[in-house]
RNA sequence: CGGGGUGUAGCGCAGUGGCUAGCGCGCUACGUUCGGGACGUAGAGGCCGGUGGUUCGAAUCCACUCACCCCGACCA
């Protein structure tokens, strides 16, 4: 590709929109340019890479044994009623109405589609098992898009689904797949954890995602000093400091004036948070029906929402609003499981593990201290809600928990029967019973995983593309085009790197300064630079440096070809 | 949806009631330059996000509205 041909320009400057480094970087090169919020134009060069990138997907996908083929992302209403997902989409499913009235939905994911097909098309247990994917626009309508590719609402997708007899079957499958993402990943320069990951409200056992860790990214990642053991906060367990258990004392008032947190409570009575009780208040929904929770959980802790959802089953979770606590007879600031009834209440064993605690005592501006449970209180369910905290201790080896930030480029689910049993995907086994196929399913964010990409590789001069999904591998850069001579030296090495199969980018601008033309390359971040120049020229050499290097090799233009080459092989 | 912010040229911005709306970069033409964002001369490019008001007069004041960005609840 000649520069002067090239779609899109490079920015001098940033653009205002573009905080997070991919973003910015992304607009000033010229790879996308927004069309509306979380929607994008891939301009060429991002295409180049997304294309790239899918092709890595496509071989380690077919050899992991996956067919592929092309869902609709036009689909039916109903479809989604069926399985319930409509409800649990809900305002993220975006829908329209086909010119008959017949309700449509541009589709989120393809659980329901791909079920049907394989329904149609497997009876027996010889049929399986099936490992289907497809590379598509998925359609999203988040409530907040952010950060250029990393959150959008159309998006590329890949995704897997597999279809297996049985569990067993399933994690040979699932571990295959682990591996080929983890294949897919390595290819394209990305050091991503496999973190164990909330497997949500559908059921299914296992669930892994990888995340690439950058300061930037949207989840927390629990990894343990100790260990291998790597977690997405929302699911990660962490142990807490032990309380040691004293003489159990009286439950007894105390005035706390003003006093409506934790830390004011604790630094008011002279005792550690971790001898209180923290209540917070949850609205949960069941289907369109919102009911109160109460949730109690030891002062030092910090409850983990999605556990807590996991544990209710409910639909949607949220905080009570303040005349929702109050109509549920609950005092913000002092509220307790003490007393309290006609109302669901759940509590972490953290309750359990210590005594004497000071809690609410239902009334303004009053606690009470020496509460014990279950002396004093009792609670519907007691179950791990506690969000793990980095300096919490790992449960499989002892050491010590970190926390790291990452975006989730991929994700992994053994989803089990749900799917093939609402939408009635059986298959006959060996002896005759008609059973549920197993499934799993499989996604990586092709677009995001760019960002993700340019996130982790950049400098401050620019993107630093990982060789096997940068655009093109070697940025030519003519000097003094208008000499001539050189002129036609570039044009003839631009074509003999294109006949040996290296895929060029020719800055052929006679109109630029030498400035500009490097800053552009260093901005567009492809793996070789090559510099053909006059100079150059008279001693019959042209000068070849990486991306990241600080020095330049001069090399005869005769060998040029074979220098790329073996820059480009080494990864 | 809650909180914060921004809409003026392709990009970055200035312009708080006064008449033909400005600056830098970029763009076009010509000339001089040419190894890390050159210079000169001459140009092109604006429903000042939208609607409605106030006023002799609105980019500027008021109301409504739309869009986009950032922080929180969701996900690849």
């Amino acid at each position: 590709m000649k520069f002067t041909r090239m779609l899109s320009r490079t920015l001098r400057f940033d653009p205002s929109e573009a905080e997070t480094a991919s973003h910015r970087l992304m607009l000033r090169a010229g790879l996308i340019q927004q069309v509306a919020a979380g929607v994008y134009s891939y301009l060429p060069l991002a295409w180049r890479s997304l294309k790239k990138i899918e092709n890595i997907i496509r071989e380690e996908m077919d050899a992991a044994g996956g067919q592929e083929l092309m869902l609709p992302a036009l689909q039916p209403l109903e479809l989604w009623e069926q399985t319930g997902r409509r409800a649990a989409f809900g305002d993220n499913l975006f829908s329209l109405q086909d010119r008959s009235g017949r309700a449509m939905v541009m589709a989120p994911t393809h659980e329901e589609v791909i079920t049907n097909v394989v329904k149609s098309n497997v009876q027996s247990y010889r049929d399986l098992p099936l490992l289907l994917y497809q590379i598509q626009t998925k359609f999203r309508d988040e409530p907040r898009p952010r950060a250029g590719l990393i959150r959008v609402r159309e998006f590329d997708m890949k995704d897997a689904y597999s279809f297996n007899a049985d569990d067993s079957s399933l994690d040979d499958t699932y571990q295959d797949m682990a591996q080929a993402y983890r294949n897919v990943f390595r290819r394209c320069g990305l050091p991503v954890l496999m973190a164990e990951a909330d497997s949500g409200a559908i059921g299914g056992k296992d669930s892994h995602e990888f995340l690439l860790p950058t300061d930037t990214g949207e989840d927390t990642v629990i990894t343990c000093s100790g260990c291998a053991y790597v977690a997405n906060a929302e699911k990660a367990e962490g142990i807490y400091p032990e309380v040691e258990l004293e003489a159990e004392e009286e439950l007894k008032e105390v005035a706390t004036p003003g006093i409506k947190t934790i830390a004011g409570l604790a630094e008011a009575l002279g005792v550690p948070e971790s001898k209180t009780l923290k209540a917070v208040f949850y609205m949960a929904a069941q289907g369109n029906e919102w009911e109160p929770v109460f949730v109690t959980i030891r002062g030092d802790l910090e409850v983990n929402e999605v556990k807590l959802k996991n544990a209710l089953h409910c639909d949607d979770l949220r905080f009570a609003e303040d005349q929702e606590v109050r109509a549920a007879g609950l005092v913000a600031g002092s509220a307790s499981a003490v007393g309290i009834s006609g109302i669901r209440k759940v509590a972490d064993p953290s309750i359990e593990n210590g005594n004497n605690f000071v809690v609410g005592a239902n009334k303004p501006d009053t606690h009470m201290t020496g509460a014990n449970y279950p002396r004093d209180f009792q609670v519907d369910m007691l179950t791990d809600i506690a969000l793990a905290q980095p300096g919490q201790l790992c449960a499989q080896c002892g050491g010590t928990l970190e926390a790291t930030r990452g975006v989730e480029v991929g994700h992994i689910f053994k989803l089990g029967t749900f799917f093939s049993e609402t939408l009635g995907a059986n298959y006959l086994d060996a002896e005759g019973q008609n059973l549920p196929i197993t499934m799993g399913c499989y996604g990586i964010g092709v677009g995001r995983l760019l960002a993700a990409a340019i996130e982790q590789n950049h400098d401050e001069r620019g993107i630093v593309f990982p060789h096997p999904i940068a655009p093109y591998q070697a940025h030519l850069v003519g000097l003094n085009l208008s000499n001539e001579e050189v002129a036609a030296a570039g044009e003839e090495l631009y074509q003999q790197l294109n006949a040996a199969g290296i895929e060029t980018l020719y800055d052929d601008r006679a109109d630029q300064a030498a400035g500009v033309k490097f800053n552009d390359a260093d901005l567009m971040g492809l793996p070789v630079r090559l510099v053909i120049s006059p100079r150059n020229l008279n001693n019959g050499v042209v000068e070849l440096r990486g991306r990241q290097e600080d020095e330049a090799e001069t090399v005869p233009l005769a060998d040029v070809v074979d220098a790329v080459r073996s820059r480009l092989d080494v990864e």
